[in-house]
DNA sequence: TTCTGCTATCTGGTATACCAGATGCCAGAT
DNA sequence: ATCTGGCATCTGGTATACCAGATAGCAGAA
């Protein structure tokens, strides 16, 4: 008989990490009137744990950036600024070119082509795809391209960056012409990959995530948030 | 009258984790006989504070990959292994690779001669610093780097890779003949930034952390820990 | 009516008590 | 002498109590 050790190492912090992640990413953080504040208290009772596992949850969202601890005020969602958001996409932009040099030298065949078979969906019936649905193949398609280089920090590392592009979309994305743009870009790093050229796989992709920056630079919607510290 | 407002963010916990941090930072973890184990009651003792505070620097630590807590086994100062050392290097080598295209892009004439200042010290006299101080110096000419690109996020990231690195050192470091080749590296990316080309100064410096990376991985002193988990 | 200062109360910070899994020692059986 | 099962004890996980700073509302003085 053979049996499989039992995780023991998942504790209830995990679950409520879980929960209260989906929860601050769930919400629409850059609404107007939004509440940003959270309350220990309320938060420990509606997940029916007392306050000690959730503080440490708390915090570890904190080093995460999704929450902001001030001492005595309270908690909060944490707003990013635009130029946060921009340097979150510079070392993003950093990340995955140098996971597509990688991928150039050591990935094989069949993980390149796993990334053109992503890229298929959308080569022909581009214009038929819902924004959404797109996006949400596009952080895929990057993803796999930080899994094939192999080096899973950079893909830890960018997977901390990614998840603050998820508030973001809501209010920075929505031009259907960049989609069109975006399929053309990842045909030509995927060739520079299949071709082996780790330069220009580099190149390529830093480019593809710089034309993101620019593009958040010009159409942030300046909605401000007021709060200074 | 006019008084500066008092900074009542700085709590306990804060001082707790500047100890606990130059603490770890100061073990030689990867000594033959060194004990890894933490006991939190102990050190509670020892800091004169009780456990919850120091539950949640151990956490914050752990996220920054230093600690690792075991529920039920205990709380270990964190060994890296060869692979991930090297992992951390080419996540560093990307990083800092973006910052010197941003500096050569963006850096004022006067923040690229500091780091000509601070190469000078070494140009000449190359064999007669230690290999310690060099070492400091090395690291702070780096770190100028990532400050001079005006992404901070390229530098707190990169900020965390270097803590790992302190510890390295002693294991992977010690050859006199990379102190001079480093110095030429220095003096290329130096000259690359003064000469604005950015595509040159993100080559050199990848290709100079990258160096180290082929170093580390050959001379990384196999005394492999043995714990499994 | 306006300003001042007290106070009730809310919030996160810290201390402490208790729980359950993990370990290791030791007595008793074989 | 060796193996097995139970128990004492150690460790981190969780719950709870209490503390002090932060706030806001209100009462009373001007």
């Amino acid at each position: 008989m053979q049996l499989q050790p039992i995780d023991t190492s998942v504790t209830l912090k995990d679950h409520i990490y879980e929960r209260m992640r989906a929860a601050i990413l769930g919400m629409d953080i850059y609404g107007a009137g939004v509440d940003l504040r959270l309350d220990e208290r309320s938060l420990a009772d509606q997940l029916g744990v007392s306050r000690t596992p959730l503080r440490e949850v708390l915090i570890r969202l904190e080093q995460e950036g999704l929450l902001a601890v001030k001492p005595r005020r309270g908690i909060f969602v944490q707003r990013k600024t635009l130029a946060e958001i921009l340097e979150m996409i510079v070392a993003w932009a950093a990340l995955e070119s140098m996971a597509a040099r990688l991928a150039a030298e050591a990935a094989s065949e069949a993980e390149i082509a796993s990334l053109r078979e992503m890229a298929a969906k959308y080569s022909l019936t581009s214009q038929g795809a819902d924004i959404a649905e797109y996006s949400d193949d596009n952080i895929r398609f990057h993803q796999r391209i930080l899994d094939i280089s192999h080096c899973k920090l950079l893909g830890v590392m960018a997977e901390g960056l990614f998840v603050h592009m998820h508030a973001v979309r809501r209010r920075a994305m929505g031009e259907e012409d960049r989609v069109a743009k975006s399929v053309v870009d990842h045909m030509g790093i995927i060739e520079a990959l299949e071709a082996r050229d780790s330069p220009l796989a580099a190149d390529r992709v830093r480019d593809h995530t710089m034309r993101l920056h620019d593009h958040v630079r010009q159409f942030w919607r300046a909605a401000e948030q007021t709060e200074t510290s």
